[in-house]
DNA sequence: AATGAATGAGAGTTCATTCAT
DNA sequence: AATGAATGAACTCTCATTCAT
């Protein structure tokens, strides 16, 4: 394959962590092996190592990166308008832009690795990533709160649980959506996205405010 | 060890495979060795095949035995009560319940596995796992259609796109109590079972009749 | 290569085992490769692992046997004879064989891998290594008591720390005329044995009583 | 890490060198790798092959150091006195102190890397090496021959093998007591100091006159 | 002279699977 | 039916080395 032409650093790091995300969405992270990564990438498989120091890594920096993204199309959501319903239609079209562009996060936070409290040798990345996921949820509360106040949302909602009940749900309809894709489209005879709409409408309506 | 004494063949299948699903559930499918299988289940790693073809096999088995187990759950939350609440209540007990015996069937249905139809080459058993979930689907819709009957239901919602995405929300929910077990007790403060019961009620308001 | 015959289980780890130690003379254990090994001995790479846990369960394994064979030589050494010379000369006799059969182990015990307490979690086969280790010191310490006793050797050399010196200067010196064999015939113009020979008588001097 | 600041081109082939070295001691030649070396120096690893060809020729090199400092040191060691024991003890020193601070050269020796004659493309360093070795041979033959015409040592002796032999013993009995420092200090009762001395003298005791 | 970047080759190890018995 | 024995293929990761700059 020869020497590579020069370019600035962190462009292979992200060609790899690209190409890696796209087949670890294929084919899953364990099914997926550095050598496939290397082929794809246009890399030998020794160059992975020179820019993440071992697959574990890449993942977290795959899952990093991702939480980030989210946490910027969360804040854009909110930012745009004060309205509830339009903040809760915002957040969700971001979950949904958000899992077309980084569809990796949410097969990683439902599958086998956790992001938990259950071991205890975090990487850095796996750190950051916690501590973008609270500034996330914090978003999240203050925005239900205020939907509270304003009247929007029945006030009888206990927060944390809705959030983290919203956010479990969102992902398996999310998830569900991308891989039963084919499925939904023959057997209920909508497109995923009205699917998804459909499946956000009602979730709305639960936590809706009676007059709706 | 010994040739083992003669038992009818079919026992031996379901010795592998109960041991199978218990590893599965540890440590994942990728994750388990059919070695460890055959150790813990007390044969020879070659018996394995002469059971099962191969490991793909093995998981369409597990598959489909708790398809079936599930199928069984759900007929009896229904057949027990007429009252839709309490049947609704029923229903997501033995999703609960499912979950707790067969934890390995919604890890698949909502990870890389996928019992799509992009691919063409079905084994039987995933012919017939496909053919009991559409039985599944059927008894649900009836459940469905009686409520909107009783006017226990709301009138407005379209029966297949909510069964679907009741199914995705309720399985995301599962899967998150159980793998983030830990951090919902720590972070949220309620035990997993009360997470689980109050995102079942906070759905069942989306679809409940307004009366309520 | 296809499958093999069947012979006796152990037969193929006594293979394995002597092919890897010809190997590790001849290159170090660093320097080869378990598939080196298993080319060498005509089996798999992968078969290799059938019979030894890993490389340092095939090099624990090695140190174990010849330690044992050490063992052996030594007790016959010092029971035909009682006399001190003639016993000496036995052991030395002994060593010689035993570095012809097994020079694996001296290789070893003055090279990195050190048989020390160093580290503390030691697979079984290091620690019964040691225990042999520890019965040969003691039966070389009969030996040279009696010695004394007869009259024969020095009543004022310390016990132990003869039996250690000898010991390492002994391993010097057959490792050398092991290694620079070549080097000894042309340099000093006489055989290996008599290299060994002359050293042997050299050492026996040193702790011989004076009457000599 | 930038470019360094300009120095006489020797330097850093010595700081480089001197690194090895101090990783060859604690980890061995092939558990070293050039990436720590470089990383250990503060050189890039590109810059370890500006100032040796390869891995083989930074050893080489350390070994002709190493050879071209005892050398220096048995030069001193008879330098000083005329007296056949004091020199002899002086050698004896003159070698503690090299393998402390040189363990290098010992290792290698005894090892597995032969400086022998077994084949026949040397590198210049290992010509080299070999003169010097027969530089010291020399030295240390005038050395016994003079003790023997003093009448200090046995005229039985042979020269060359008594050289080549004592070399063998002393190498093995420094390697030793450096690797099985704690070993010794444990169980024989003494420090490695003092086991190094009684060895030596035993050794003396081997060629001394009788009248000792 | 110095290095960042890249890589071929190969290390030890594991695994699903096969086959003779 | 059951298995001991064997293996090809793959895995993650490391290393000495090279080359353009």
């Amino acid at each position: 394959m020869g020497r590579r032409k020069k370019e600035p650093g962190s462009v292979h790091r992200q060609n790899i962590a690209d190409t890696a995300q796209e087949l670890f969405m294929q084919k899953g992270i364990e099914g997926t092996s550095m050598s496939e990564i290397a082929k794809k990438a246009g890399y030998s498989k020794a160059t992975l190592y020179v820019y993440f120091k071992n697959k574990e890594e890449l993942v977290g920096f795959l899952v990093l990166e991702s939480m980030e993204k989210l946490y910027t199309h969360i804040l854009n959501a909110l930012k745009t308008t004060r309205h509830t319903k339009e903040r809760y239609d915002n957040i969700c079209q971001a979950l949904v832009t958000y899992q077309q562009e980084y569809p990796f996060y949410f097969q990683l936070a439902l599958s086998e690795i956790n992001i938990d409290f259950t071991h205890t040798d975090f990487l850095p990345e796996e750190l950051e990533t916690f501590r973008i996921g609270e500034k996330i949820n914090d978003k999240v509360r203050q925005f239900i709160q205020e939907g509270i106040d304003n009247g929007d949302l029945r006030a009888d909602i206990p927060i944390m649980p809705t959030i983290f009940s919203f956010w479990s749900m969102m992902s398996g309809l999310i998830l569900t959506s991308e891989h039963k894709r084919t499925y939904i489209q023959q057997e209920i005879g909508i497109p995923q996205e009205e699917f998804l709409s459909y499946g956000f409408q009602t979730l709305y309506r639960a936590i809706a405010a009676k007059t709706l």
